[in-house]
RNA sequence: GGAGAAAUGGCCGAGUGGUCGAAGGCGCUCCCCUGCUAAGGGAGUAUGGGUCAAAAGCUCAUCGAGGGUUCAAAUCCCUCUUUCUCCGCCA
């Protein structure tokens, strides 16, 4: 959520912040009922204070054992006028609120402007792309060939977008999961948390799936619970409504979960192999930091995504979101995206993104100050590190030899009983 | 799932209708005293919002959450949530 101060002040510059992110602010109707707002909560507060202060003085009146009656004659409609004064402004709250959960962050002054994913700014590029001296099958080929990916099956348990590990893939698979977490744990500094997998909606509602992207998400109508569409959910939802001492911070979380999207309104993309699945796992780095460092910590949040990649000696490029492909709650992201040899193109294995307070206002996530006991707002971050079934997809397509055998990088091998190829 | 008990500020804990945003204690911060230490004395110490150019000030809200009764609710009523104890079931 933007900040409302701001909204108050500066509605013209917020409004043409948005538009390069193709959000279309209606300034009129905000303008109307902050106006409405003022008038209403003034004047409710007025009545509030004056039930407030003739209560009082009837309760001063009763010990000394004056006759109330005539007070209480003159308070008589106070209570209707107040109630009606009170529902009045729930409701222009109700309504501010909505628009205002609806409005996203504003992109940070070095995002570049763009229209849509072509003016994406490649940053850098990793790694060299790996010739091959005969033609490349992509990964359903060669996981169907070791008999490790089946999507036929997990489509008869439950439906499309589904997929069966099996073997030594199936292992692989937890063997990448294990490599991340070590070394984000061992060498990033990270804490490992275990979360829940199923979260409410003010969850979502923190780190702004809700109210907008409903459709997005499994959602459990038994208990109103949902599915999480990332581990950035339920981790970062751990600082909701806490205020952070400053000695802790940056507090940085790393969990694996498996992820779940209903990939609405993508029908049509990516329907052959592992790329875009309604299940699958990812190991995702959180960071709550103080305000002033959090640009720093989103070129070294990105750095250990990075490092996963060159640990992994997988090409890859990173490429900063222009305002258009922004996500909802994010200021500023950087994509990785790995090299497939079987679509010769960089696809996306990582998200790296800064939603400075957007997140924290929501979930009133804040710290405070030890020198001026001074409590704000922090700022969080998160980023992939990776998506666990792309990684393997990188893996088997950039590792094959000419007959489908699947090399195994040197820092997998140790987790994998010293293979050093699959098939 | 059943039965019972509970939820108050950083912590402990008092408070069953009025002057209570909340006694007292602990902790913490600052000051004084004390030639170290210990002890002692004093002051301060929740959060969010509105108003205001801003500060001060004024003001509103918040005692697990939401509703209700009342001129007035931490206190009474209803619903929900969570925690604890016991029983059942279960990995």
């Amino acid at each position: 959520m933007l900040d409302p101060q701001l909204i108050r002040q500066q509605l013209p510059e917020i409004t043409e912040k948005l538009a390069l992110r193709g959000f279309t602010v209606e300034q009129e109707q905000l303008a109307q009922l902050e106006t409405a707002r003022k008038q209403q909560q003034i004047e409710t507060e007025r009545l509030q204070n004056e039930r407030n202060q003739r209560s009082k003085s009837i309760g001063q009146a009763k010990s000394k054992g004056v006759d109330i009656s005539p007070l209480l004659a003159e308070v008589a409609e106070l209570g209707e006028q107040l109630k009606a004064n009170e529902t009045a402004l729930a409701n222009i709250q109700t309504q501010l609120n909505q628009i205002l959960m609806g409005m996203p962050n504003l992109p940070h002054e070095t995002v570049p402007i763009g229209q849509g994913e072509t003016d994406n700014q490649e940053i850098r590029r990793w790694g060299t792309i790996p010739t091959f001296s005969f033609s490349p099958k992509d990964h359903v080929d060669l996981g169907t060939q070791l008999n490790g990916l089946d999507f036929e099956t997990a489509t008869k348990i439950t439906g499309t977008r589904f997929v069966i590990l099996r073997g030594e893939l199936a292992r692989l698979h937890r063997a990448l999961i294990q490599f991340m977490l070590d070394l984000h744990t061992q060498h990033h500094g990270y804490t490992e948390v275990y979360v829940p997998y199923l979260v409410n909606q003010d969850s979502l509602l923190g780190t702004g799936q809700l109210p907008k992207f409903a459709e997005d998400l499994f959602h459990i109508p038994s208990q109103n619970y949902y599915l999480i569409p990332t581990a950035e959910v339920p981790v970062t939802n751990i600082a909701r409504e806490v205020i952070w001492a400053e000695e802790n911070l940056p507090t940085k979380f790393v969990a694996h979960t498996p992820c779940f999207r209903s990939e609405a309104g993508n029908y049509g993309k990516d329907t052959r192999g592992m790329i875009r699945q309604h299940q699958f796992e990812k190991v995702e780095l959180v960071q709550l930091v103080k305000p002033s460092e959090s640009y720093n910590a989103l070129e070294e949040l990105t750095q250990h995504a990075e490092t996963v990649l060159q640990r992994l000696e997988l090409p890859y490029r990173v490429v900063s979101l222009c305002t258009a492909d922004l996500g909802f709650s994010s200021a500023k992201t950087y994509d990785l995206e790995v090299w497939l040899p079987a679509q010769q193109k960089y696809r996306e294995i990582s998200s790296c993104s800064n939603f400075e307070a957007f997140q924290a206002r929501r979930m009133k996530a804040r710290w405070r100050e030890t020198r001026t006991q001074k409590i704000n707002l922090l700022h969080t971050l998160n980023g992939s590190s990776l998506a666990v079934g792309r990684t393997l997809v990188a893996l088997l397509e950039n590792y094959q030899d000419e007959n489908g055998r699947i090399f195994i990088p040197s820092v997998l091998q140790g987790y994998l009983g010293g293979n050093t190829h699959i098939g």
